[in-house]
DNA sequence: CGCTAACAATTAGTGCACTAACTATTCGGA
DNA sequence: TCCGAATAGTTAGTGCACTAATTGTTAGCG
């Protein structure tokens, strides 16, 4: 087999990595949607949202660091989480650039309800923890190749 | 350990496999694009022209089986594709329902440039072949379960 | 034959994601 | 102290992705 024909292989869309990782993220958060439903959150919001779960108050710039995510990107999603009542978004006393964005207590409360959303998933993906561990240290790795090569 | 402290790790960020996946994605699609540039690809379009490369002719109903996508995602696409002059859209001859499409020259010869693609960014990703075969055969069992819960 | 259901694509509307350009604030050095 | 660079967010513009509603075509059945 020639040079050539191997890279005339590579392109065969069912040999491209990048498709099958679009389509499994698009998959996964597809599932999550008739949970996550449950909660009045989409699949983006649920992640600022557990951000947040963890450290509240935070800046915008902060969240961004945490969920790899543009400022840009970022704020009009926080203006629909403000709507919606579960935070507040407010000039940091001391330096008026940036924003504190903060649980309110209705969004502090919905972390109650988002307790059984992992292993609901975990259940529907057909996965146990171990698959996910793997799995999870196998996308962090290609991350920060990914990363690097930018 | 109680269960309900399980469950509390559980809502973590970095034990979320939808966030390192959806974070790999976006990152992957980001190392992607200065090499599609060059091809005047956005990371969808080329994801289109790989499909087409297989095969010339087919419906959008075919390229959206093939793609995982809904029509209404590719329909406003290959408009685009068919302003850059890569691929033709006419209706099926026998079945007016039907938009075949086709690439034009311009749109085949464009696969000479792709040749090079897969293995310029297996380098990037520092991924050799195995594992690549590997992360792909993760991905496929975890679409196929995300999308039998859907 | 004609009517209805199914089918194929498009349009409208919402939300994400990214880049580039812009505004307002803060910092730091001449 | 003041002025330019850096910082933090927002806005504008493009493109994807999805759902629901719409248009036009085909097929099949009574």
């Amino acid at each position: 087999m020639t040079v050539d024909s191997d890279r005339a292989e590579d392109l065969l869309l069912e040999h491209q990595l990048c498709f099958a990782l679009s389509v499994a993220s698009r998959s996964v958060v597809a599932a999550y949607k008739p949970v996550l439903e449950g909660l009045g959150l989409t699949h983006p919001q649920y992640l600022v949202m557990l951000a947040l779960w963890e450290q509240s108050p935070r800046t915008v710039k902060e969240l961004g660091e945490a969920l790899a995510q543009e400022p840009a990107t970022l704020s009009p999603m926080l203006k629909r989480l403000e709507s919606a009542g579960l935070v507040t978004r407010q000039r940091v006393a001391g330096n008026e650039r940036a924003l504190a964005i903060e649980l309110t207590d209705a969004g502090a409360a919905l972390r109650e309800r988002a307790l059984a959303v992992p292993g609901t998933m975990l259940e529907r993906l057909e996965l146990d923890r171990g698959m996910l561990q793997e799995l999870n240290a196998s996308m962090r790795r290609l991350i920060d190749a990914a990363q690097r090569a930018v």
